[in-house]
DNA sequence: GGCCGCAACTAAACCGGTTTGAACGGAACC
DNA sequence: GGTTCCGTTCAAACCGGTTTAGTTGCGGCC
């Protein structure tokens, strides 16, 4: 009952009668091993039916084969986020053709520094994926001074050394507002995620250009969290005075947190009030009214992202990566401004 | 510019003025080195700054200082799911105090046996965790078959080598149908998860047998398949017909789109339809009504299983561990059943 | 004084690959 | 016929730890 040995290189090498550097390089596809030899040798592996051992490859060649991806958010508002899941989904596609794994580090916001200090101190990965951008993000120097090869998803607002997969919420964002000006709104406001984050930033800028575009005002805008307990609070305040007859949400989840409580106030939406959220979340399409909102895809910008990833730890400089635009999804929680409430 | 060289054992037993085995010995606390000389090598150690590479100490050992977590969720399914990310933040919590790593997979599910295999070929992880445990779980075998320490979330229906982490959903799905009998429901309907899973499976049951203990038929149940778009269709079908004046979901995301399916029937929430949920996830509280739902704790469950996990990874023998059970929390969505509707 | 036993330590093998330096043999060249 | 050169192959060093088999020095014992 015990488990059968694997076998090693030397096996390899005994049994197609070389010597085990000649195994290494017939197996790397290195010239200087004649045809038959190499034919020869990946016979006897593949009879033998040996893989490489990667933990002693990544001890010779000092790679760990691996990707990092760390995480500083609160579990809870982890656990809402659409964004993650299909993102890691995305990435794991391209990394599993690969040979390469992904590490996950979930860490509290005050330990995000020493996690990738640890990540690269061990050599767990060779590269990590920067996620949740932050205004003037230290994690970039960080990054540098350690050496590790990144990818940014979406571009940081500084400089910046790594490739960044450029998504850009502006279009999403300007699409919703812009819908709902055709739709006779004036009143629009912006509920926003927090503006030491990129996209919470970004997002907010988008509405408020579209609408200085449009000669429209842009001064309603109340900054929440992401969660639905800020969109609902959030949603409460921009409701208690000089009522805007939109509101823009700067993700699903405080837009359907707000669509309650606009509700709970007895105030009908779309009718008096329209709704815009961000993400196109599962529940969006399944919420009263169905929300309009803006899809993106986590999936292709993991895919992306890896993509990009490896081939800068592999040497090459990378360029950034474009990916499609995102799609504003019109449902029912937009329609028409009433000429006057 | 160049990185500097991170110091090795042998530099370490230099210093110190001893042979790199002692140093060692040492450093993992063993035995036969003199109180003096272990001194001098901490001490040199420090002055040094090193740390021990994992990656020669993985090729050593044989250990990957890591696990694993496979999951075969297609990625939508998986983006609307609270368990994961908080699961994962307490797996962490566990893992980094210990110098683990997590990895982390995602795979079609038709390749999920091919991923179990190819963490236990590269020996990427020393364990793994087996998470939405199926009916008659296929890896269960696999896993015993790969010789690759396990620990299950809750038990799983046949026999099992491995711990589990005893989540258990009976008493919150219980607590749910009690609150409902006790409120003067009588009809009370269930949506249920995939019967393959476990966790569908479990409480289905739970809600079987509750309504049985009270004297009621356990006759209106839908499967779905926890997604929003399943949820909503399987309300649709219970309204049509011989309408429960209850609904027990088996999760928050279901629940919410049935809740908006019924608004947009014209039924009321909860004056002639009660609804419940199960997971309290962010939205839960902030949906109209807000949701009376089954309140779960996955990052202990996290914590837990992590524990456990290593426990088990290195040597003993390990035991189910118990969790606090779940706890209903009543809000706005259940209230008593009116005399007839 | 010689022997035993033990604590403390060293040297070397080992994990399983990659990479370097040198050796070998045959063809080409002068 | 001897030198050069190249393609092929091997042996050994290396990555940075752990572990085993010895070696050393010292005190106790008879």
């Amino acid at each position: 009952m015990t488990r059968p040995e694997r076998p090693t290189i030397n096996d390899v090498a005994r049994r197609a009668g070389v010597s085990k550097g000649t195994v290494s390089f017939a197996l790397n596809g290195r010239p200087g091993v004649a045809e038959e030899t190499r034919q020869r040798i990946l016979d006897a592996a593949r009879d033998l039916g040996w893989t490489p051992s990667h933990q002693a490859r990544a001890l010779s060649v000092s790679r760990a084969f691996a990707v990092g991806l760390v995480l500083a958010r609160e579990p809870e508002l982890l656990g809402a986020d659409p964004f993650f899941p299909a993102f890691i989904a995305g990435v794991e596609r391209t990394l599993s053709d690969r040979g390469q794994a992904l590490v996950l580090q979930v860490v509290p916001e005050a330990e995000e520094e020493a996690g990738y200090r640890r990540l690269a101190a061990d050599k767990r990965v060779d590269g990590v994926f920067l996620l949740d951008l932050r205004v003037a993000d230290p994690r970039i120097a960080l990054l540098e001074e350690l050496g590790l090869p990144a990818v940014t998803i979406a571009r940081p607002d500084g400089p910046s050394g790594f490739p960044a997969v450029l998504v850009d919420d502006r279009p999403g964002i300007a699409a919703a507002v812009r819908h709902l000006i055709e739709l006779g709104h004036r009143r629009i406001a912006h509920v926003a995620g927090p503006a030491q984050f990129r996209h919470g930033q970004v997002r907010r800028e988008a509405w408020a250009q579209t609408l200085a575009e449009a000669g429209l005002p842009a001064t309603a805008c109340v900054e929440a969290d992401f969660s639905a307990a800020g969109g609902a609070r959030a949603t409460r305040q921009l409701l208690e005075n000089d009522r805007p007859t939109a509101i823009v949400y700067a993700n699903d989840l405080m837009a359907i947190a707000g669509l309650s409580v606009a509700q709970e106030l007895g105030i009908v939406v779309p009718g008096q009030l329209s709704i815009t959220g961000f993400d196109n979340t599962d529940l969006a399409a399944y919420v009263s009214p169905p929300l309009t909102t803006v899809r993106t895809d986590p999936y292709l910008w993991g895919r992306a992202a890896a993509d990009a990833l490896l081939q800068s730890i592999e040497g090459g400089t990378v360029d950034d990566v474009p990916v499609p635009p995102a799609q504003l999804v019109v449902r029912a929680s937009t329609a028409p401004s009433l000429p006057s409430v």
